[in-house]
DNA sequence: TATAATTGTTAGACATGTCTAACAATTATA
DNA sequence: TATAATTGTTAGACATGTCTAACAATTATA
């Protein structure tokens, strides 16, 4: 008995198709072509050759000028390129204090390219930070001093007391 | 007065070629094709068909047979991916502990789609936390305390005094 | 409900970057 | 220094993913 599951990869572009369908889709909405090819900034025909292609391989179920909708399988190829754009973006806004536009813009490419083991530590250093309060209350106010004057901020030169929050 | 310097963007793909040519010749040897093949992992006329676009854009002298060496402009950008490149290795490593060659492998991805905004925070940060003592004696320890045991060490919790270090 | 506007598809061109096969040049060694 | 081994190139196939042009289907509206 061989295992079938194939755990195809997908290359960037069809991760982002995948992707555009599932925020779509969720508000029980129709999804049309036209959204995804609006979504994505490309042409029309360009998402009638990738749903063809994830159509074959049983991500996505695609009538002739009907709907478009992710097969089980393509909804969990889908959410976890959420998950990851979603955590990227968290560590973007929250760790770097970067805007939520360039966040965006890069949580986008990185998606697609970075490992699992990677992926997974960049999430628990965002909770970290989230959750202790001397990551999240002190750690980030004295990164942005340092960005801010570009030298370290006082009490990181002397053993001194972490300030109530 | 036309500004002719189009600034010309690479893909992922010339980017790796220039970043190897680059570390090749740092030992001042000659680059042979064979190296450029091995170190990316394509075979030669791959190698071959980059060097004539990279040769035709000016970021690379190749003589047929000959001698294969960067452009004054050409080093420029190899000397940025590699800058980036490094930036994302010491993030990978020093801020969330993980392993070299993963670091690597990451770095060798994100290095090409990261943005330089997010990449300018990113370096900041690895410097911030081997500069600020709080930040690379206490704020990695905790961190790796909550690596390891999934929750929060004491001194998150309450309002402790940081030990010396 | 005809007609116009919009949306979707097909066919096929094109750019990028890889490969294999065949051959050419260079370098190492018998 | 011939000959063998290695390295490099050319030609052309192929995969991926995009596009435009032409046409087809659907949907909106006069």
């Amino acid at each position: 008995m061989v295992k079938q599951e194939a755990a195809r990869e997908q290359t960037a572009s069809m991760e982002d198709y995948l992707e555009a369908i599932a925020n779509l889709g969720e508000g029980r909405k129709v999804v049309r072509v036209k959204q995804i090819s609006d979504m994505l900034g490309v042409k029309m025909p360009s998402v009638t050759s990738a749903l063809k292609k994830l159509s074959e391989q049983e991500l996505v179920e695609h009538a002739r000028y009907g709907h478009i909708k992710l097969t089980p399988e393509g909804d969990k190829v889908a959410r976890d390129v959420i998950r990851r754009h979603r955590a990227l973006t968290r560590f973007f806004t929250q760790a770097l204090g970067i805007d939520k536009e360039t966040a965006e813009e890069d949580a986008c490419k990185i998606e697609h390219v970075i490992s699992s083991f990677s992926m997974e530590r960049l999430a628990k250093f965002v909770e970290f930070i989230g959750a202790c309060p001397l990551g999240s209350a002190n750690f980030p106010s004295r990164y942005e001093y340092y960005l801010e004057h570009g030298e370290l901020p006082r009490d990181c030169s002397r053993r001194s007391v972490i300030k109530k929050k």
